[in-house]
DNA sequence: CTGAAAGCGCTTACAG
DNA sequence: CTGAAAGCGCTTACAG
């Protein structure tokens, strides 16, 4: 914390400047200068504080001549407004807060998270915002790090993604009164705003050309059934099915990870009618999916059709490529940023939990690669399969 | 910011606790309740502010019955002491800088950056450190944030990934004469400490693997060669070739991309003598070139072995399974918290410059799946797979 | 052992 | 237009 008034900062007038920083202001420092403060800007730029404050706050007007030499000041002592004195004269962290409640090891394969901060903060900073990241391993630790962010005074407002069924967060959150924004769809009123794509038309698209290819078997393998929108997924699959007269009961649980994708698939297959078309709840699930079918003898793209969902980067490497639903999340990251600043930006002292929240509604689209475009044999993969042998 | 003291918090005692909270002090604030302090705490509990504040911070010894009408009364009220105020006492932040100057499209197939900070933030937290990230598009923003976080006391220290040729935010940290931990070989001493995977051995494993297997020709698609981990393999890569007295021009630049593995995989077997086997500087490369490869009709785990690095998820998932170098990037975040943790804790006012940094070194491991394992056949693979024609 | 008071580094009504 | 002074919410020597 403590500036080292380098020659570097002082542009080699360190030893001529004219000016002594004060050495000690009561310091029980061990030892190292002291920090530069506002005091000695004004003292060298031969102002009040006041008008060192004003020039950096831009609201009121000084002489031009003025303002240059307390710049001038500034930057030779290498100054900056202390950025913890200002929020506390503001009452405000300037800060947002996103706390995140995950397995660990879904992390890595997760598109998700990075694509997602990457168009967040640059849209939070662009407002000189900062945002601060918690992980946390369970719901209690959850819950105490959100009051305790807003008791400390630590943030203005929260970042939420992974939606939960009951989601206890936006409760707490109208609770706490504060602005916060969650990245996905809430499924009801709630003050906070949300953004979120809707994929609804996507899965639709997806089953339809499926049935329209003469697909009737199509299997569901679904993510965490915790998380709001898997629960989506699933349920927007089902509607699609049943509006074809096409039977929902070929699903499996996958929870988005590789070993329970490996788990459901193997369950689907073996039904006692297997389905001719798979939908994986991720593609990290369906890329999972491809190897246990590839175990299990069953060609994707030859014996059976799949898709799956967040085209990560690596879906159109897979063999056969793997068709899925894209979402832009890094442009869902940008709009939640927007959208926070907004919040903070009307102040609502109170009253915040009265009004509703705002609802943005990004586009998803299905894309079809060559996973997905199989026509089913006349009899089942596995027995079209056998008769080719 | 405003905590309202709703009856939940107040523990359904709101009109019957016998303090009544000053609704003003100079109060210019637009509406609602003032903010929760240290005074009201101690008002409510017939004590001085000092002694509040030190029944919060354990050093003093109080009588137990007073620190337990102290907590009570803190309970009651929903106070936590200050965070921006604390901070300021302090002149410390108590919090870290992370800023990432990264292709925001690098960012979605990158293992490296979820797991890291999954590892990291724990570690930190656990010690009530923030973190603070920020990502940067250019270096001279990446520049200014390093300097503005200083300067305006928003950091204690800072965490470093990516490091470059030349990295010229190592001598910055130096002047900045702040904490900092590298994530990577800095390859030179350093005043900040650094951990970091050492792979050497796994890459020359790797290589005399295949030489022992008969491949001379083994190719390597390294990654942005401005980035010096991407140099490090390479330069192992061509050592331990050298070693076995094999040709290192088998090379090309895949700069870590998707696009950039799918160009070098074409140059590379496009050339007179075309590799028996390719080292990818990372998975998400390997995975791209697997797609080329198999649109050129080389057969990877038959006319070609291939293997990547980073080991992500999804590799044991590629057909076949991809072979890779695997480094556990999440204890890399722990070990870097903890370094850093000690760093803060050992104050150097001045004179961190002078001492040489700690070094960690965490190892990797080699990975042999399918993708790995073939002989070379008598002749190159393509004439291989056009004789077999 | 406990409290009154100074002070952390700013910002901003308020007074000149 | 400009500055002196109060105050943001804490912590901590210092004095009782």
């Amino acid at each position: 914390m403590y500036l080292v008034l380098s020659t570097e900062i002082l542009g080699h007038e360190g030893g001529t400047r004219g000016y002594d920083a004060p050495m000690s202001t009561g310091a029980r420092r061990p030892t190292g200068p002291r920090r530069v403060t506002i005091s000695d800007v004004a003292e060298l730029a031969g102002v009040s504080t006041a008008a060192v404050s004003r020039s950096f706050n831009g609201a009121e007007r000084l002489p031009p001549s003025t303002v240059k030499r307390i710049h001038d000041a500034a930057a030779q002592l290498g100054w900056r407004p202390n950025a913890t004195a200002r929020a506390m004269k503001r009452a405000a962290a300037h800060t947002f807060g996103f706390i995140l409640l995950r397995a660990p090891d879904l992390l890595g394969s997760d598109p998700f998270f990075p694509l997602f901060l990457a168009g967040l903060e640059p849209g939070l900073s662009a407002d000189a915002y900062a945002l601060m990241i918690r992980f946390v391993s369970t719901a209690e630790e959850e819950k105490n790090c959100y009051r305790d962010w807003v008791a400390e005074g630590r943030v203005d407002g929260f970042v939420l993604t992974d939606l939960r069924d009951d989601d206890y967060r936006l409760d707490l959150l109208a609770e706490l009164n504060v602005p916060a924004v969650v990245a996905g769809d809430p499924g009801r009123s709630t003050p906070s705003s949300a953004v979120f794509h809707t994929t609804d038309g996507c899965i639709r698209e997806m089953v339809d050309g499926w049935a329209d290819r003469g697909h009737s078997r199509i299997a569901h393998v679904m993510g965490d059934p915790a998380l709001l929108h898997a629960r989506r997924r699933r349920d927007v699959w089902a509607a699609a099915m049943a509006a074809r007269g096409l039977r929902t009961d070929l699903i499996a649980e996958g929870g988005f990870t590789e070993a329970g994708a490996d788990q459901a698939t193997r369950k689907l297959i073996a039904a006692e009618n297997p389905p001719t078309a798979i939908f994986y709840g991720s593609d990290v699930m369906a890329a999972a999916g491809m190897r246990t079918l590839a175990e299990l003898e069953v060609r994707v793209g030859v014996d059976i059709a799949i898709a799956g969902f967040d085209d990560v980067p690596l879906a159109p490497y897979l063999s056969p490529p793997l068709a899925t639903i894209a979402c832009d999340y890094r442009e869902l990251g940008a709009e939640a940023a927007a959208i926070l600043l907004e919040e903070v930006s009307r102040s609502h002292p109170r009253g915040r939990s009265a009004r509703a929240g705002k609802r943005l509604e990004l586009d998803g689209a299905f894309i079809a690669r060559a996973s997905y475009e199989i026509e089913p044999g006349p009899s089942s993969p596995r027995e079209t399969s056998s008769s080719a042998a």
